[in-house]
DNA sequence: GTCGGTTCAATCGGTTCA
DNA sequence: TGAACCGATTGAACCGAC
């Protein structure tokens, strides 16, 4: 079954660069046998393959993307920028090597960026779950009253807030078969068999993806994943349980904001701007301190919901989180500019 | 947030046009007229007919098919969009290769969905199997009237044995929460809170697990684990759906033989007497032909019944990429018993 | 022959740790 | 710092339905 010797770097060896380097004398064109083209174009040393678009060791490799990530501006000690490079000199100024580097073609944009790789991370660390998790707990600082209406709220969001979700069994589920979803005819035929207001309706959508699992008190397990289609249609299924879901946390945010005495003592109309307001928003907070961030999914007592796609790699909002300024998303996936 | 830039190279960045297309093995111009119609649409590479509706490479060919499937809002680590996509540069952005094949009119329509490879892999494995089938009753020295015989079997086979199991869809399943089986409460309170009765009932029986999967129309998976104890009473959630089940294969083992002549001239107290002692059995029979034993499932149609491994790690089949599909189970094919 | 999907060795990103 | 490693992506070769 193996075949191709690999004809695609025949030229390899043929490439001049018209930067005068030829003090180096470094025998470029070795590529009259097969064994002589994998050498460094940065320091000369035995190469394995292209990195970051130039033939180099693995220690060039290494090398260029510690020193872009770090992003710090290097000064030669020596000369300006004359330093010899080689496999025992390359490490005494890492000012030239990194000029030489770039020199040679090594480009910046092939280093993942931050948001690639933590996400890239989280992908990775999710396929091999099954993994016990570390218990994150927190310690607070301490204040005076401030500790009473910490508490009142507290007291208000244990109340109101049924972390076992215990109702959320009684929410309708996607149908077994003929997954028909059981939106009105209506909606079915002007929402999803025209393509225009479809492609409307998902302009601004990010496409994604949520499986759920139904743990049984018997230790039985029911799991759905939606179908995998990418039209952005695949949540259907799920939008009576979601509808439903929303109408409970709605009821229950709604009614933390009524056991908190400062929220009672306000005018009804004030009230009633604050819920508008906030409601949806504490759904999600709420929702989100159910986030796993290993396994990308919201452990809802008997209920997971969890993001299906590979690239969900998902971070809690309000965690500190600005690695970068290229980072964008909170926490929503999918975002393409 | 794009999930990684993901370039390849197999070139230097600092090739001079002039230079490199006398490196190369050809010009990739479009001065050949039937050499233009071979030539990737994409990146100009050579092209090996249309692929998604536009004429491309291998490359570009199952660059697009997994980028969308991948369904990853990818973004340019360079300049805006502008990247050149060529032969040697394809590799370096992903969202200009992929913006490109859109704009020459590759069609995401084209590539099939899940449940349509699932279905095409399933034909495919069926039409092997009988592949290996065929040979041993084929040919050799047969009577005409053993030939007809054989013929009428398989016919009233076909006829009575509906192998994409659709009726199954709607028999009963195991209750999603509170998986209180639905057993007459008499049963429930004898057997199942008497400890003695129990043990005696479970004396002679092996402890077996099996999952139950469940794939709609529109490729949403459904997937019931049973519970994880191992008192034999694991099997009671799905008491109910075997009992449809073993109603419906009743039937058609029933309806094989009375479609069978030889059967329908029988009197009618042998017939009785052969289906009593025969019917079970040939329910188990015609059940595995469909099990699979490399995953250790019967693949009913969109249900699929699977051995959970007692040791765990036991998945069922579905998006699952199977590693090799080497050996064929032994004894399924009407080549055993 | 065409054109879907599948396979799998090779390539090249990031990660680990001495 | 870099050798060894991990794992995602790529594409040539292939398979099979039509
Ligand atoms: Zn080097
Ligand atoms: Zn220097
Ligand atoms: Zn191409
Ligand atoms: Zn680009």
């Amino acid at each position: 079954l193996e075949m191709r010797p690999e004809e695609r770097w025949n030229h390899v060896g043929l490439v001049q660069r018209e930067e005068a380097d030829s003090v180096l004398e470094e025998p470029i064109n070795v590529d009259e046998e097969d064994g002589g083209l994998q050498i460094c174009r940065v320091c000369g040393d035995k190469a394995n393959g292209y990195h970051f678009n130039v033939m180099t060791c693995e220690g060039c490799k290494g090398f260029f993307r510690r020193a872009m990530k770090r992003n710090v501006r290097l000064r030669c000690p020596f000369r300006k920028g004359t330093c010899e490079i080689t496999r025992k000199t390359r490490r005494q100024c890492q000012a030239c090597r990194l000029r030489k580097c770039l020199e040679s073609g090594m480009k910046k944009e092939m280093i993942m960026s931050d948001a690639a790789v933590e996400q890239r991370r989280a992908l990775i660390k999710r396929k091999k779950r099954e993994k016990i998790e570390a218990p994150p707990p927190g310690g607070q600082g301490l204040t005076e009253e401030q500790q009473a209406l910490i508490q009142e709220l507290m007291d208000a969001q244990m109340q109101t807030f049924d972390t076992t979700f215990s109702h959320f069994k009684d929410f309708r589920l996607p149908a077994v078969f003929h997954s028909d979803c059981e939106l009105p005819e209506v909606l079915q035929a002007s929402l999803l068999e025209d393509p225009a207001t479809w492609s409307q309706i998902m302009k601004d959508s990010v496409p994604m993806k949520i499986s759920v699992q139904l743990r049984g008190e018997d230790g039985s397990i029911w799991n759905y994943q939606p179908p995998s289609k990418s039209d952005g249609k695949e949540i259907i299924p799920l939008l009576p349980h979601l509808a439903d879901v929303s109408t409970y946390m709605f009821k229950g945010v709604i009614n933390f904001a009524k056991v908190i005495s400062h929220f009672r003592e306000l005018p009804i109309e004030d009230q009633i701007s604050l819920l508008k307001g906030a409601t949806f928003e504490m759904c999600i907070l709420r929702f989100n301190t159910m986030f796993d961030t290993e396994t990308g999914t919201w452990e809802c007592g008997r209920l997971a919901y969890c993001f299906e796609d590979p690239n969900g790699a998902q971070e809690m909002p309000g965690r500190g989180r600005e690695g970068k300024s290229s980072v964008r998303d909170p926490w929503v996936l999918g975002a393409g500019s």
